[in-house]
DNA sequence: CCATCGTTTCAACATTATTTGAAATAGTGT
DNA sequence: ACACTATTTCAAATAATGTTGAAACGATGG
């Protein structure tokens, strides 16, 4: 059984309309040729990582409000100083929120992905 | 310094633009009352966790094809059979899949929710 | 009833993510 | 220079997730 006869269906057996509608797209190979790239699957599912995480969600609620020091946000989560720093800088390396520093603080805001993110969780949150 | 005066943005010091329209959303209570309830935020990021894996989206793109039997994805992922029952099982406490026992094999398909997501996921996917 | 096929379950293990507390950095006012 | 504040970094500890191979399960056909 070759890897071509594999990717033809042709030594596989299936459910009849399974089978029947595989077929109508191209069998497996045609299947595959929809797929988006292995690239684009890490890229993805790195951003949903990121947002995989109650704390970070709050976060980017709260910054959907408006720009933030740290300060701010370590008071309404409660949690501490190197807990939050942790949680910024993952959802800063994913691209979602930027900090600028003025004097003394660091003022977080959403980036333009962070803010589409946000208000999808909004979206979500109401349904 | 009371948890009172905290909420109240009374004894936190502040960038002055930060303070300013923090004021303006009713202080540090008033930022609190727009977030999201801790159920919804839990939620939320538990979703985010099952998409969180390559293996994972490349299953929701193919499902949304069509529906197909576990043997199928099997081939197309090449992974272990219990790697993927794994993932698949992932998917399904989600609420992204459901499966279908047909005879000797197991039919899985996208939810209205999963389909939702393969649909945003593909979306992302040309930008 | 037995053998087989497609799939799931289980427990041990490996890997990755998160938490913690202490120490470091960098800016501000004295 | 000094002390102070806001924030980050680091390494060690802990927790959560993903992987592996073997065994189990349920449906099917002989």
């Amino acid at each position: 059984m070759t890897e071509d006869e594999i990717y033809r269906g042709a030594s596989l057996s299936l459910p009849p309309d399974v089978e029947e509608s595989l077929c109508q797209c191209g069998g497996i190979a045609g299947l595959v040729e929809q797929l988006p790239e292995e690239g684009i699957l890490e890229r993805e599912s790195a951003l949903f990582r990121a947002l995989a995480d109650p704390f970070r969600l709050k976060i980017l609620a709260m910054l959907a409000v408006q720009p933030l020091c740290v300060c701010v946000i370590k008071v309404v989560l409660g949690i501490a100083d190197s807990k939050l720093s942790y949680h910024l800088s993952v959802l800063k390396t994913a691209g979602l929120i930027v900090g600028e520093a003025q004097g003394n603080w660091i003022i977080y805001r959403l980036t333009g992905e962070g803010s589409a993110w946000a208000q999808q969780i909004a979206g979500n949150a109401r349904s």
